[in-house]
DNA sequence: GTCTATAAAGAGATAGAC
DNA sequence: GTCTATCTCTTTATAGAC
């Protein structure tokens, strides 16, 4: 997706050393960077996680951080997505937040590691802070859409839409801590789960 | 609270340099693991925050996992001590469920750097394991008050109770990342819009 | 209770051979 | 595309003086 243009060479049939491309190193360093957490993570246990040494993993990626800026882009390229969607810009507010609640419980379903760990990060760094710059645009969108559905009457309006986008937010976000996609919960019905909670409410009527 | 029991000289006056004592470095401490990851954190660096050298730092606290896990007991304690309480414990499962996810939201702003930090452990070491260890306990004991309350009919029964409670304390956690105790809304006003997002929902109706 | 100095290990990254 | 070897810097932690 990221960097996976074929080179010239198209290689039909592998031979000799493994030959990581590079989305496989990054999955690799990803998993260790959730795992263990980024800065623990050395980019030699990467490299021994693949079989390979250091050199060769820097041939692949200029540096840890090149890593870390491809992994977030993966994320956030999948939530941004969600709003550019016909679903989270025509109709009703209500209708379009619904449809983005949805859609970002799939994104983060589908790209599990990328979004926790992007979830993780905190600004340490220049490609962090240009990550959370990001995920704060993402959620203003949010937030203005949810502003919009307490205007037309579709969402209760004492609360501070800015507070009820964190909160569900806080709630949808948290699936990365706990969530795997091997258990009985399919994607579909984990997004049912989030709906009912955000919208209705845990309390029976 | 954790190691603040008065030495046997009550040193009544200071004289000379600061002298710190062990809640003063483990509150920097702890600031610091926040800001920039507990990883990513120096002994140094903590010690020149306070202005001491390293070793003075290492008369305080025989290691850097030393400081973190009397940090963590100090968010564990808070959040085990709500259980503990007379509203934890008696009456209608939904009013105790009530009951401590306010207590939890009160705990979470009164300790707000410990229970931040608690929520970024991801068990790479035994005082990390341990710590999570007593995290998945208290959430067990939310899961059965949550599946009593839906038993006895005030909590909808369609969401699987596990499920539920991840939801809402991911909610009720997700507030460590955003929510400052000097800005316009206060613990019991922040608690107010958890409760209604996480029983009533967003809908109106 | 704090200091200077240092040990010992590991980090990110590079050079250059194959 | 991968290797060995190495550079340089930072890390946690300790020794021992004051």
């Amino acid at each position: 997706m990221t960097d996976s243009a074929p080179t010239p060479d198209a290689t039909p049939a592998r031979r000799g050393r493994p030959g990581y491309d590079s989305p496989q190193i990054l999955a690799a360093a990803v998993d260790l960077f959730i795992t263990h957490g980024y800065d623990a993570t050395s980019v030699a246990a990467v490299a021994e996680r693949l079989g390979l040494t250091k050199s060769a993993l820097y041939h692949h990626y200029e540096s840890k951080e090149h890593l870390l800026s491809v992994a977030l882009d993966e994320a956030l390229g999948g939530l941004e997505g969600v709003l550019d969607e016909p679903g989270a810009r025509a109709g009703a507010a209500g209708a379009r937040l619904e449809y983005v609640l949805r859609g970002a419980v799939g994104v983060l379903v589908d790209r599990l590691p990328y979004v926790t760990l992007l979830l993780r990060v905190r600004g340490n760094s220049d490609v962090e802070r240009q990550a959370l710059e990001r995920r704060r645009a993402f959620d203003h969108r949010i937030t203005g859409m949810l502003r919009d559905a307490q205007a037309e009457g579709t969402v209760r309006a004492d609360i501070d839409p800015s507070v009820a986008t964190r909160l569900v937010f806080g709630m949808v976000n948290s699936i990365v801590e706990w969530y795997r996609p091997t258990g009985p919960e399919g994607a579909a019905e984990l997004a049912d789960d989030v709906l009912r909670v955000a919208l209705d409410g845990l309390r029976t009527r």
